[in-house]
DNA sequence: TTATTTGCAAAAACTTTGCTGATAA
DNA sequence: TTATCAGCAAAGTTTTTGCAAATAA
């Protein structure tokens, strides 16, 4: 994908702002839905594609959690995530009690350390709820 | 999958050995390439089956970080992993500087907290090297 | 003996890509 | 005007599933 002369399609900004107005995290296909009320003849590839280059850019931050599908999430400040082991939702968690993430070394294992993510795996109160009534 | 009479299949006693000897942490389809030298004629839906069986038995570990494939682990010591961006490989973490598991609450946001992972993202050293090199 | 498991092939689920027409700048 | 981008459809990749034959117990 080429950066010579980046265009602001409306698409791109659909795409963008949906993301960013949602505090779930969704997958490309779950926006693809979302932006589809708006939208209605855009198309899953095209999502697919502006999330990828999105990420790559930092305006958007791909999740690198376990589940199926990828997820992304509007917002690019440092936070962690619980994931449902049920209905595979995400979440943010308020995260004060984990990481010193300052204290990561920028070479482990003769690895050059870019950034580090990490995932709460639960079960969320629907979740819950349903085990318990069935 | 019924969990009624279990049976030691010659397949499953390979698998599980083949990942138990590596200190890697292969995908379903380079463990079925490791395991095929020994029972060419196994296929690769009897490995997806058994690594899913076995770490839903919590014989093995699958795990839960970015990248397209699944990756399995025979190590189901709690332990970090670092993941190369650019070619997937996946490696353990000593990790005595980052999380204080024991702080974490078993509840969150609602959620019902099981488990927790933590993924380093970095450039693994032969990444590196063809990085400089090019 | 018989219920579980395998191998195979087909399908499903998810993501990427090639191409042509549309469009932002 | 024109190089980038979108839409569509097709293909690629990874994982799961149905079913008949094989097999562990």
């Amino acid at each position: 994908m080429h950066t010579d002369k980046i265009r602001i399609t409306h698409q791109r900004e659909v795409i963008l702002e949906t993301l960013k107005a949602v505090k779930t995290h969704p997958t490309a296909d779950e926006l693809y839905d979302m932006v589809r009320r708006q939208l209605p003849r855009i198309s899953l590839a095209t999502v697919y594609r502006n999330l990828e280059w999105m990420s790559e850019q930092g305006i958007v931050k791909k999740i690198e959690v376990g589940g199926r599908q990828k997820r992304f999430d509007g917002n690019i400040m440092p936070h962690y995530h619980i994931r449902c082991v049920e209905c595979g939702k995400v979440d943010d968690v308020e995260c004060d009690f984990l990481v010193a993430a300052n204290q990561i070394p920028d070479t482990i294992n003769g690895y050059r350390v870019l950034g580090h993510s990490m995932e709460l795996q639960g079960i969320c109160p629907d979740c819950n709820l349903k085990k318990v009534s069935s």
